[in-house]
DNA sequence: TTGTACGCGTTATCAA
DNA sequence: TTGATAACGCGTACAA
């Protein structure tokens, strides 16, 4: 009982291949009696058309392509992984699949995605972490392989006509920095990625804009400390800053900011909301009841492979996908989100007593710094 | 310029595109001076035979597929992401791609599985968190789908003779219990999931196994809390842990050390090694300091891919795979590795000196407990 | 050693 | 409306 073909359905059938594929292509051609016939002989036999026979005769595989980067950070990692989640699931109501692939570098990819392109295995593909002088973009475009990019065209964005969808960034730490403001912090601190262009670079103007417009600082890399990514060197970061006077922080990341809260939790001033904004909302953010600027990735998933398949197909039809402010020719710049949270349930002061029966574990501070 | 053919190749050269054929798959059958000609044809045009045209063919599309779980807890999440990356990596040197696809439960992943056989898509799939009493091996098994496992046939042991490679959890928490009673610890406890067959029974058991052999307890439930995974539970859990006058931790999960090495950090009689071991050597963990057990997610995702697809070339010569105590036909248990850490560099004393001018910060004591 | 002929499962073009 | 016929690009007997 091998699985059925087209010709083995018609000859079973008495019809003529055609028919049977036109039944599935083109119902409209067939008259509604055979329709049937041929439709519930289908479904009895559960008949689908082959994949690959369809790719070679239509010339087009129905695949996407996408790099598969280094397990990364891992706490910031979890953002690719809704990215990609996502992608898939967008395909598939497409009818799409999704290929995965790895490669050392960008040149690396750039090869792999040629190779693929020629060896007809997909039909376009998805960039991700797009940075300032991205050589992909122009390469892509010259060789003439379809592409969207989650990430703008960091700096060239006049020549730049592509698809791609990104996250502002500056928006998010706008909007986490005047929260803090509103809430009467007077001196909002940053932690940011070292110095250069893109991301990182983008999510600092934000909180540079508000802390000068709305506190009138002047300068404002006063409270401002850069580093590498990292929990630890989030904590040693808002060690200093809290030494400079800042009493609220806002972070590039959720690593500073898991290691800042770390540093901040226990100041006595507070009471389950701590004045310190991440951003990507990791999950380890979620956990500990971390506040964090939450990225819509699905939304740029899934408006990237919609728009990608779209233009693949020619199915130019469907104008109702979330368009957040395009820009350039197609472009779009989706809004962030603030996400405001408590503190998670701290842990029993069963510790406190024990560390000192008589503690004055009422206080609602933990782990409070000592010295003696 | 489209690209060019096996056809468009041989009429070029004035030969037959069988020989060029040969050339690629053959070359002992062609003669020495066409070969070569024909091979420089083949790298100076860039030729690359279309996988779609092959996978027709030889009926072997030369793909496996992967189920994408919804991003998980991100935090222990992270090691499916290493598994995957590698999977990809290994696929990719046997000639092989890797297919995405969603799920929303384990009867919709052998739905969607069915389907992608059906349509040619792909010739084996890799099944990951195998559970108790899973109907995925067995299903698959009777569908004839071609398969490989990362995680036990829990229970079924006896009737299980499918591919699998799974991590002797037991034998990881064994080490991990003995490495801190050899560090002079007398009252490991352990934090654990709420009761039930499969890992998480698995890695408590060997906590268990030497709490028993070497500490003689004969009640090890006194030092054991069970609790859905978290960080924030995991702290509770290591509080209520101290509270029954436990000194060292053996965890789960990363996510229940997280939070426990919060509440252990302040203790006063550690320096630098925090007794709280925890099990998948997440980026938190390494992030933060905390010691772990790191699953060999590599070496099982580099021999399930390559006997899959071993299996299905029929290239079973390999025998230099890294198989550790092969158990049943086809079913291998690899061993964890304790990875002991020192705390991660602890925030600059600044905030110590700013909450105490005078603080004893020499001490080596870092964000210890206070009361007063 | 090289070329010929055929088929893999579909879809597209055209006649009937 | 339906059914021949011809590709799509490649692999493999088989014959030359």
């Amino acid at each position: 009982m091998s699985r059925p073909t087209l010709v083995s359905l018609a000859r079973e059938l008495g019809v003529s291949r055609q028919t049977v594929s036109n039944v599935l292509n083109a119902p409209h051609l067939v008259r509604p009696s055979t329709r049937q016939r041929v439709q519930e002989a289908i479904e009895r036999s559960g008949y689908r058309p082959s994949a690959v026979a369809q790719a070679l005769r239509r010339k087009k595989s129905s695949t996407i392509a996408m790099r598969m980067y280094p397990t990364s950070d891992g706490i910031n990692g979890a953002v690719m992984d809704r990215f990609l989640h996502r992608v898939v699931e967008q395909a598939e109501s497409m009818g799409h699949r999704v290929v995965l692939f790895t490669a050392a570098d960008d040149r690396a990819e750039i090869g792999a995605l040629r190779d693929l392109i020629d060896r007809d295995s997909i039909d376009a593909c998805l960039l991700t972490s797009t940075t300032a002088g991205d050589p992909r973009p122009a390469e892509l475009g010259a060789a003439g392989i379809a592409f969207g990019a989650f990430g703008r065209p960091w700096g060239e964005e006049d020549t730049a006509s592509h698809l791609w969808a990104d996250v502002d960034g500056r928006a998010g730490t706008r909007a986490a920095t005047e929260h803090l403001i509103d809430r009467g912090y007077r001196r909002v601190g940053f932690i940011g990625w070292p110095d250069g262009p893109g991301v990182g670079q983008d999510r600092l103007q934000g909180w540079a804009d508000i802390v000068r417009e709305r506190l009138g600082v002047d300068d404002p890399d006063e409270w401002l400390v850069r580093s590498d990514d990292g929990i630890v060197q989030g904590s040693a970061a808002a060690t200093e800053l809290l030494r400079r006077g800042c009493d609220a922080l806002v972070c590039t990341s959720d690593s500073f900011a898991t290691g800042a809260f770390d540093v901040f939790r226990g100041r006595p001033d507070l009471d389950g909301v701590l004045p310190i904004i991440g951003f990507d909302d990791t999950p380890v953010a979620r956990a500990i009841g971390l506040s964090s600027i939450t990225q819509p990735v699905e939304a740029a998933a899934t408006l990237l492979v919609h728009r990608l398949v779209a233009r693949a197909t020619g199915d130019d039809g469907d104008t109702s996908m979330p368009t957040c402010r395009p820009v350039g020719s197609d472009g779009h710049l989706l809004a962030p989100v603030l996400q405001l949270r408590a503190l998670a349930a701290a842990p029993a002061p069963a510790l406190l007593s024990r560390a000192r029966p008589d503690g004055d574990v009422g206080s609602g501070r933990l782990l409070e710094p000592t010295g003696g």
